[in-house]
This record gives C-alpha cells, structure tokens and sequence, in this order.
RNA sequence: GCCCGCGUGGUGAAAUGGUAGACACAUGAGACUUAAAAUCUCCCGAUCGCAAGGUCGUGCCGGUUCAAGUCCGGCCGCGGGCACCA
C-alpha cells in the first residue's frame, strides 16, 4: 500500500462489485428480504449535494442489511415527466424527451462513482412507454372499479399561454411566465375517488408507527376529519325545486346565533339563478375572477348578494334569515352553504357587520355580559363560558360537550343529523401538458367517452410536436387526436389532457418488484419485496406524495395489482434534511440593496472572514439551504475529483443527525479526507507489523473492538449515523494507540473496515483486502460483539453529596450496593465533605453513581 | 388564527432522570523543518486561583425529585405545516 488514493482505488472496486454483480436483487424465499428506497430524483441533468445525502443514507441502510444477511432490493429510476422539460424545449428549443432522456444520461454517469449499491438492472423512468403504458393500463382498471370520474372544476387559467397553471405558478394573481391577469375557469377534468378512502387513510395512520409523527400528523390534518350537524333549512320564495337548503356546521350548539345563510357562487342554487337574474350572473362572474391561490383568497374581501331568498329558522320558524350568495363559502366542502352566526365566527362577523345584519350571541365568557361584540367570540380551550341562548341543555360548558349536546337535541327534534367531514378533496390529475402521461380515453359522438382498448396500450405521445406556440401540443397536433372509437369502431378524438406527475411517482415502488414485466406488477415479485421496508426522502414529500402513494396502493389492491398486504407501500419513513451552506455576496455596483451571489468557489473563506481572489471583500451570509439563486451550492463532482466518494459519503453523515439540516464547509471536506488517509496510514502500518510482534493490549483492544461494533451497529440501526460515525472516530483513536499482538491489531482493523463500509465501502474493500479479508467486504457478514466483552469488570462511580459530584471510586462490576454504600463512606473526599455531619441517606444506582444526602 | 417541533461551548453536536459538552470543526500553543506545507502532540464553557481546587453554567421564571439538558406549569425566541374548511 501506498498513499490514499480514492480515485484509483474507486473506480476498481465498482468494477468490481459491477463484475460480480454484487447488488443484483434476486428473489430468495430463503432469506428475508429487504427493501429500501429512496425518493427518486427529478432529471435535471446535475445530482447535488442533497442527493449525495439522501442515497448516502439510503446506501449505508442497503448495505447493513445485506451483512446481515437480507436479500436486499436497493433501486434507481427516474421521475422524469414534468414542466421544466417542456419550459426547457420552449426555451432553447430541442424536444422534452432528448433533453430528458440526456439528463438521466448525465446524472447516471454524477451517480455512479458514488459507489452506490444499487441494483441498476432494474432502473426505468416514469417517461418510457413501457412505464406509462403499464400506468394508463391501471387508469382503466380504476375507471372500471369506479375510482375516476369527470367533473367540471375550477382551475388557473393563463389566457395568453392558454393553459391551466397549478397554484405555485400563479404569482401575485398574475401568470408566472405570461405576466398575464390570472382568470378562474371551470373546465372539465379527470378525478381520482380518493376522498372514498378519507376516513381509512387517516384511521390507517395510527398503524404508521414507524413514520416520523410529524408527517403523520401533517396527513392527518390534511384529511381534516370534522364532525358536525347537517340539516336543511326551509326556503321561502325560491325556485321550484330549491324549497330546502341543506347546510353543514361544526358549530350547531350556536345555531340559535344564526342571522343569515350564505351559498357558494358555485352552488346549484346559484347557477340556477345567475340564469335567470342578470344581477346575480355579474355578481357571480365577479366572485369568479382571480385565481384561486391562498393569497388570493386572504386578500378577498367578503361579498354578498343578497338572493331575496328566505329561510326559516329551524328552531323557530317565526325567525326569516336572507340568503346571500356570498364569495367566502366554498363550494366543495360541506354543502357548499352555511348559517351565519356573526357573534361566534370571525368570517360571518365580518360579513353582517358589511350588510348590517344582527349579531344576537349564543354565549359569553363565564362571568361576562351580554354586550354588543366588537369581533367574534371565539372561545380558546381554557375559556369557560356562560351559554345565554341555550337550547340543548342546562349546564353545558366545553364546546366539545355542547356539539353533542345539540347535534342529539336536533335530531331528537328531527332537525338534520350528525355527520364527519373530511377536508381532503378528490385528486385532479388532468394537466394540459404535453410531457406527461397521456390519459388512455376517446371521446366517440355515440357512445360518449370511453376507455382505449387495451391493445392499443400504450398511448404513446407523439414526437412530432412544436413548442413555438402557447397551449397544448397534443391539441394542435394534426393526426394525434384522431382515433377510431374502441366500442364502435367510428371515427373519435382522443383525450389530450396528460396526467399529474405525482400520478408517476405513485406506484413507481411497486413496479421496480418487477420492473420488466408485461402487467403492472408480478404477483410473486409484488408478494415477496412488498413493503418498502425503508423509505427516505425529503420533508417536503410529507403530504402529497406520500398521501398520494397510500391511497394508490390501495387501489392497486382494489384492481389486483397488490396484495392485501401491501396497501400502506411503506413500513418506515424517514425525512433527511436539507444540505446547508453558507452564502456569499458582494454590492451591486448599481443597486447597493441587490447583492451579486457569490458561489464558494469565487471566495476565499478565512476564519474572520471572506474575500474574492482579487481582495475585494465578501459579506457572509445566512446558512440556508444550496441553491443556484443564490449560488451557495458545491458540486458533489467537485468533492468526488478533489477527495474521492468516500469522504463526500462520510462528511454528509457525519455531525449533524440525518433528520436535521447539514451544513457543508470546506473544512470539514478537507479533515473528513485526512481522517481516511490517517485510517490507510494506520492499515498500511499494521499491515508491516512483524509476524510474530506481541503486545500487552490485545485484551483492552478486544474489549474496545466489541464496543465499537455493539455501538456502530446501534447507531446505524437507529439512524443515528453521526453517532456511529463518532464511535468510528473513536475506535480508529484507540486502534492507531493500541500496543497488541499482529493478529489482534489485523482483526481489529478488518473490522474496522466491515464497520465503515456502508459508509466509505470503497476504501473499506481495499483495507479489507489488503489485511487478508476473505472475498469481498460488501459480502462479509456483519461483525457480532461478543456480550461478555461488553461488560467492563471494573466500573468508576462518582460520588455526590447532596446532588454535587464530590469524587469517585473504581469498584468491581459486580459489587453488591451494601459494600458500595460502606467504601463510599470511607473515602477520604467522602470524609471531608461530610465534616462528621450525620447520612440521612445514601442512593447507589449500581454501575451509575452514589448520592449521600446530608 | 389553528396544529406541531426546537432552544446545550466560537461552530456542528453527545448525554436509558444519574460525572453536561463524547466525537468532530475552527482557534491557540508546541514538536519536526533553513522556511512553508504536510504530519504529530497538547490546551480549548465562564469565572476565581501559582496550584490543588472552588463557584457558576443546557433560552427565562417556578415546581416535582436524593438527583433535571431530560419530567410538569407559565413565559420569551426561532422554525415547520395548514388556513375564508363553516
């Protein structure tokens, strides 16, 4: 051996385990088997830090459990339909596909000398039509098990670049790249049915024990599970077929506050009127405009129209309440109308303090009086309060209480009855995009709209499209659209809505159990590498992608594509951080309040401070996520050609715990690349010890190696790589200062590799080798520490008097508490502190500590 | 507004209720060198002290306990998620 190398002894080993084909799955009955995933990347030609990150902890996972013996399924595809593909072509010209198909290209070649164990035979992107192909199929199956409808629904529309935009791309109601008024438009799009499984999603997230509760509860406030009183108001004056109003309220023990009802504008109600009352049609048309993004709606402010309509109070039906339309209610939660009770809801305070309506209160706070309100009292769950207008009961106090009180009042009166709403609404996928997965129906004349045969699968998109024009190529294509009908056989048009993306990445898991399969999945592939046992990802995924993923493995189960076993895809979730550095920016010669970015590579970081290479100097600023905007990004292929895999491998998990956000330093690159080298120099060193040197350690060394081994595999074991890396510092410290025998210094130092080869398996392979390990690292079994040389026979407890540490004793392990108790008292620091003053009480935690209390 | 999480040295961080700061980065001192780099060694929470050692110290205030970074209550600060959801 000479000096560490990375970059010869790198690419060796990957040709080796690629020879050897180290990492091919293969499905054995007679092992366990082991499925770790990571969320597959975007193609967006550069891998980045991040992802180093999050393959790193994928590999480290993959590769312990392959020592220990799992049949171990660890792989890689690519999530590659999607806008930038298309903003790309648009851009620079070029097609989607080439440019996508060369970015997967560019970033398999970044991520192969990462060394990853990765079973590439089974790569796919969610772009080949043997993927998509497999996609519509399912779309089919869902159609025929009633899981996908049509409805028309309200969308951002862009009408200079005629397309719908998602809620992101719409900036201060204006269209991202257009500039242009954002309008809401109804059009008619393709549902998936997954609010059918809201109440089993959020009841099935209890069982998600090995997810991170903060995810879980972020779904579980996504579903929003409410419960309430449903009941229908009696109209007066309305049109023929209208005389009842079902309404919706969390609130029904306030019903006696009501002052008005309110309908959304998209209301049937609504749309019955806007027909015929032209008043009522601009009033509507008004509420329309705008987008439908958060922003816009915070800055709307409340509108109403009053219809004329009256309603009678269902607890008094003396009491008319006007019916509004009003631009705050939402048409797809609830019934789309509302009672209004101003004194007890912000939203309806604001509206009956607009259209001077009353604000008669239901209850105060215990002790108050019944005043005019300035704002609505909303009681907080401390509040007590005094209900003045109560109707259900006598002493009701808590709101909990008071909702069942009234929902079991009304329906013994037959007013309405109790019913859970969920928020979570059904999931829109049609997109009027080119690159994405086309949806697989045909509009016939005859017989309406109708599934593609299955022959005819995949609808491929077709290649010749342009992207000098705004709006949908699949649209304008000249001969795309025509097709025969699959049922008639007439001349029809094809659907040219394509699917959201996130549709890909739902079942992507599934398909790589069987990734060259002529179905979906394979029965006995689904049956044997079902569940994902490990999947890591990033934050950011914790709702709509995982919700997403759970709810289409169920309807891969519905349809017969998964068993019933594996309809929540992952056993255990982790959520890696964000990779950080510091920015770097220098004035505008301009505009002193925009600063010029500055990428690390341009600045010169000393301990006080930056400067650029000529001298001028660099403000340093906030540690924040990389990103190219503000130029803070390091090139994991920069890392790789400076200092090898491996140390971009160990740096990125070590110090920070993997949940938390990581920072990159230079300097901390550099000392991870010394730290390797200092581990070769010591292989190198032990590897010409004389044959037969003997040592007075090699005790010591065997407790120390069982100990590094216990530790690390804990560590790994509970995704605590940092602290397993800080026993791998540590061990290496205690091994290069051992004075043992040649044979305990070699086995120690084998071990040493097999402990830091899912990390750094390059150069685990070569000291593995070079000490005489036996065939490959990466196949070796995991290292077992042998109990009995985990428990030390000496232990030290320090001793407190009255909780202040005042000094400490070594006793034999097994000392029983009596005798601690009496040598505690006879030592001299003892002695002195105590002064002759009287024991009250003396603790001995055996192992731990004493405590003598005076 | 609602729901969650987090506050520990100059820095990243450790710590089943049981010796706070393991491990590492940076800084400083030293060895080697004509010199530098590289490498190696040592110090490294604050404060008093020549030292031995003492006192204080995990955002702030209080509580439980023989013992609290850890448990409980109340503040302050930071971060994340959701949000006209009736």
């Amino acid at each position: 051996m000479s000096r560490y190398e990375p970059h010869a002894i790198e690419p060796k080993w990957q040709a080796v385990w690629d020879a050897d084909q180290t990492f091919t799955a293969v499905r054995d009955p007679a092992r366990p088997k082991y499925y770790v995933l990571e969320m597959f990347p975007y193609p967006s030609g550069r891998i980045h830090m991040g992802h180093v990150r999050n393959y790193t902890m994928g590999d480290v996972v993959a590769r312990y459990k392959a020592a220990q013996g799992f049949s171990v399924l660890h792989p890689m595809g690519w999530d590659a339909f999607g806008m930038p593909a298309e903003n790309a072509a648009m851009e620079r010209g070029g097609h989607p596909k080439e440019w996508t198909y060369s970015n997967i290209a560019d970033m398999r070649a970044q991520m192969k000398p990462l060394g990853l164990s990765i079973d590439w035979s089974r790569e796919f992107a969610t772009c080949d039509p043997e993927y998509y192909g497999q996609q519509q199929s399912m779309f089919i199956d869902m159609m025929a098990a009633g899981l996908v409808y049509r409805k028309a629904a309200v969308v951002n529309w862009d009408p200079v670049d005629m397309t719908v935009l998602a809620n992101e791309q719409v900036i201060d109601g204006k269209g991202w790249r257009s500039n242009a008024p954002v309008e809401r438009r109804e059009l008619t799009q393709w549902f998936f049915k997954i609010s059918d499984y809201s109440a089993e999603l959020l009841a099935a997230l209890d069982g998600l024990t090995n997810w991170p509760e903060k995810v879980r509860l972020m779904q579980a406030n996504w579903i929003g599970k409410s419960r309430g009183l449903q009941f229908a108001f009696a109209t007066s004056g309305a049109p023929a077929g209208f005389d009842q109003l079902e309404v919706y309220t969390t609130r029904p023990d306030t019903l006696l506050g009501a002052s008005f009802a309110a309908i959304s504008p998209d209301h049937p109600l609504a749309k019955h009127l806007e027909r015929h009352d032209p008043a009522v049609a601009a009033f509507v048309a008004d509420c329309r405009r705008g987008g439908t993004t958060e922003e816009a709606m915070e800055k709307a402010e409340k509108r109403g129209f009053d219809t004329g309509i009256r309603v009678l109070h269902p607890l008094d039906a003396t009491v008319a309440l006007p019916v509004y339309i009003a631009n705050f209610v939402l048409m797809d939660y609830g019934t789309g109308a509302i009672f209004g009770c101003p004194a007890h809801d912000q939203r309806d305070f604001d509206f009956a303090t607009k259209y001077g309506l009353a604000i008669p209160a239901v209850f105060v706070a215990d002790g108050g009086d019944d005043v005019p309100l300035t704002e609505a009292f909303v009681p907080m769950k401390s509040e007590r309060v005094r209900y003045i207008r109560n109707f259900a009961g006598a002493d009701i106090q808590t709101g909990d209480a008071a909702v069942t009180a009234a929902i079991a009042h009304c329906e013994s009166r037959g007013i309405g009855r109790g019913v859970i709403n969920y928020r979570l609404r059904d999931w829109g996928i049609s997109r009027q995009r080119y690159w994405g997965c086309p949806i697989p129906v045909i509009h016939c004349d005859t017989c309406g709209v109708v599934p593609e045969a299955r022959e005819n699968l995949p609808v491929r998109l077709p290649d010749d499209v342009t992207f000098d024009i705004p709006g949908n190529p699949l649209d304008r294509h000249p001969t795309w659209r025509q097709c025969k009908c699959p049922n008639c056989g007439a001349d029809a048009r094809r659907e040219t809505d394509t699917m959201d993306t996130f549709v890909d990445s739902s079942w992507y898991y599934a398909r790589f159990t069987a990734p060259h399969s002529q179905t979906p999945t394979n029965a006995e592939d689904a049956a044997y590498w079902m569940n994902v046992d490990q999947y890591i990802g990033g934050v950011e995924h914790a709702i709509l992608h995982l919700l997403y993923s759970r709810f289409f493995a169920r309807a891969m189960h519905a349809t017969g594509h998964l068993p019933a076993a594996a309809i929540e895809p992952f056993n255990a979730l982790f959520t890696q951080g964000m990779v950080t550095h510091e920015t770097y920016s220098t004035p505008h010669p301009d505009a002193a309040d925009r600063p010029v970015w500055r990428a690390p590579d341009e600045v010169i970081r000393t301990a006080t401070g930056a400067s650029l290479v000529d001298g001028t100097p660099v403000t340093v600023g906030p540690i924040i996520k990389m990103s190219k905007s503000k130029k803070n990004v390091v090139d994991p292929m920069n890392i790789i050609a400076a200092f090898g895999a491996d140390t971009a491998r160990w740096f990125v998990m070590s110090d920070s715990p993997p949940e938390r956000d990581v920072e990159w330093t230079a300097s901390g690159a550099e000392a991870t690349h010394k730290h390797l080298s200092r581990v070769w120099t010591l292989c190198d060193r032990i590897g010409s010890m004389p044959e037969g040197h003997q040592g007075t350690g090699d005790a010591d060394l065997a407790r120390a190696t069982a100990r590094a081994v216990h530790e690390v595999t804990q560590g790994i074991e509970g995704f605590a790589f940092n602290k397993a890396i800080a026993k791998l510092y540590e061990f290496t410290n205690t091994l290069s200062k051992a004075n043992a025998s040649t044979g305990a210094m070699k086995q120690a130092i084998r071990t040493l590799a097999q402990l830091m080869q899912p990390m750094t398996p390059h150069i685990a392979e070569s000291i593995w080798a070079y000490q005489g390990g036996a065939g490959l690292c990466a196949k070796a079994p995991w290292p077992v520490a042998d109990p009995a040389l985990l428990i030390a026979d000496t232990v030290t407890l320090p001793i407190q008097i009255n909780g202040k540490r005042r000094a400490e004793i070594s006793v034999p392990a097994d000392m029983p508490a009596s005798q601690i108790e009496k040598l505690a008292l006879a030592d001299q620091d003892v002695i002195k502190f105590l002064a002759g003053a009287p024991v009250k009480k003396i603790i001995v935690v055996p192992g731990r500590i004493i405590n003598v209390v005076i």
